[in-house]
DNA sequence: TATGAATGAGAGTTCATTCAT
DNA sequence: AATGAATGAACTCTCATTCAT
């Protein structure tokens, strides 16, 4: 595994003792190449796909060399997982920062429903979750934990919101669970295809097709 | 397609000409491998995946040796490409055929709502379009090219179902096309994520979302 | 082995009494064939060398099948041996025809000098020739015999001219033989370089500095 | 040469600059594996030429594996073509040493055709200047630069040591450059023909005949 | 921790040769 | 005798990963 969970707690040296100063800055640094290397690896994946990403390129375009790159993490698959889950905790969040300071439903609605439109324009975060769960769909070993684990982050922070949201319905987990993977359907769906033919699948289209097909999916308005 | 890949268009000599009754059940033969290796091909890129998909297993699938694949085909991308060109065809056809029978408006319209749910639960032809897509994402210099001949064969027999089913609308090609693009996403991106996660995304919650996304797509039902 | 050595002393069958007229017919196309595959095989020996050749291009060049060439020939090496046999006593004839007319000795010199210089100019026999040796050089188990064959076909009929043009010499059989790969060294040589260079090593630069290296490895004029 | 295919024009990091004292010892290793390599490729060359030549074998040959040789070198042309060049260039300095310290025309024209002669019984170098020829007549895209550089390479130590030898000629470049080609052509099809039937072109026989030829390339002692 | 040379399994592809017709 | 589809060994080259430093 990946040495870096077990920096906190380890004993420490009596090199390290000595020079106290001088392992502080090495551990910056080395948080530092850790962090290049995750910021390149992002870059990369999302320009190759993941099979085609080379660690060679992912360890160049953050300045470090291949060593760097097996120093901190233990495979290519490692690294690519690890951005995922990541990324979804960030949404994640994102949603939760945008929906907090507002009051009202229709607001909070029409948060969420913007920030989904945005996602759909940020082809290249889509693109690597699509790549993500094909992978996952291709070593069936792996599938059930990191379905399990992706809907667990994915709907982690959004399940308060969302009954928040929508108190009256008082959404049952399973519910909660099917709607945020119909939401990633419509995202990395029109994603992809809207990054096939950009000319049929323009930025105004997709304003106009998906709020619609949110409303359906979040049955908003329907009560009315 | 690719036989003769150096001498392709050189002229037919006596001698073949002579040989050509021995040459038609030799062709059948030649026909039946070039079809088990296609069929093969469709397994092994469902299964594996485009990239990690190879050559041998495609030929071992089929029963015949890597030699045979090359002397049928060029490459495996020409494979590959063949066989969504092929699908796509398929497709339309068969949305053709499902709406020719029917008179009633409200009958065509739940046929095709009816055949892209099926679709939807053939998750592995929709991997494979998946796939294609990111192929083409990935091969900048293809997309164009790709992107055309895809919406040509997509649209070309389904233009005139859609069009006769909504008389009124009179779309214009580029309408039919991002119609089109609407139902590949909503398509793709639910067999991706109901393969990715089956107990959450089940049959019945397809059945229930999916149509009422399509509403929105088609228009269907807005005037009254 | 090639099957056609058996061709004039087989048993004859029925079916070829019973088409006599339509048996020779065969035998001709047949012929033809084989001829026709020795000719394209020179060429397309001569434009890529011997190791780049490819049957197939060879049966293209043709007109003929793979097979065809597998019918007639064991081996692309035995094609490629065959024609270089028949090649030197080709030339080895060709100087007997130049020098047999010929009652003067400086005149017949003349001939034969003229000869190897139009030999030079003709590369691609020399560059054949060439590949040639290299190829007995890489086969060390054939290259005596290669060398003894190829040896015997370039002096047997050299020699008589040979001991013809300079009696008062009485060469032995080591002399002509040293003396016909001294020459065959100065042809390959220089049709390599001029082949490799041509503007620095052209034609009348030849003609130039040839004739007097063959005078050296002939003793010609040395008397007077 | 070759390393960092993809990324060779980065700037230099910080993480490397540190590292410049643990690079050099490795940079000896690494220095010394190249040197294997090119060692190695020369022996198998000669053996098998350049065309049947394997990777594998070469690699083998140095105690490597096949990817030290694909990371020190792009490809097998690359380190047939470095080789060659660096064998030019070592003759011509050999000729340049062998020459320097004689005062005397007499001597150094000796000593020229003593180091000729000697050349034409190292065959392995002979035959590799062969392939080279003839890889370089079978690629016509690369046939003019290799011919040039060739030849810059071969005249450009020689061109001072034969104006110093033969003042009163006051060649040329052209006739430089003629006359370096022309003796190529004499030690390209001596050595190819005295490995073909070494009893035949035995050395004494070259002894005897080359020098003789040789004089007449340089012309010399015509004057007297 | 970081380096990058080295490894070696494995990929796609080519082609001399075989063989059913 | 001739066809040409099929074979399969062998090739060059790639790249995730290891390891001595």
């Amino acid at each position: 595994m990946s040495r870096h969970k077990k920096d906190s707690n380890r004993e420490i040296t009596a090199a390290e003792q000595a020079s106290e100063a001088v392992g502080s800055r090495q551990a910056l640094k080395s948080e530092r190449t850790r962090t290049d290397l995750l910021r390149a690896a992002e870059i990369i994946f999302a320009r190759d796909g993941f099979e085609a990403s080379r660690i060679e390129d992912i360890a160049a375009e953050a300045g470090r060399s291949r060593g760097a790159f097996y120093a901190n993490f233990d495979s290519k698959t490692e690294v690519f997982l690890a951005l995922r889950s990541r990324a979804t905790l960030r949404h994640a969040r994102e949603v939760r920062e945008r929906v907090a300071s507002l009051r009202d439903d229709a607001a909070r609605y029409a948060a969420i429903t913007r920030y989904i439109v945005e996602q759909i324009c940020d082809t290249q975060t889509q693109l690597l979750q699509i790549e993500f769960k094909l992978f996952a769909l291709r070593h069936p070993k792996m599938l059930a934990e990191l379905a399990e684990k992706h809907l667990e982050a994915s709907t982690s922070i959004n399940r308060q919101e969302l009954s928040d949201l929508f108190p009256e319905k008082n959404e049952s987990l399973a519910q909660t669970r099917s709607t945020t993977l119909a939401i990633e359907a419509v995202l990395e769906g029109f994603a992809l295809n809207a990054r096939f033919s950009p000319q049929v699948l323009d930025e105004s289209r997709l304003q106009e097709i998906v709020p619609k097909l949110l409303a359906q999916i979040f049955h908003y308005g329907e009560e009315n």
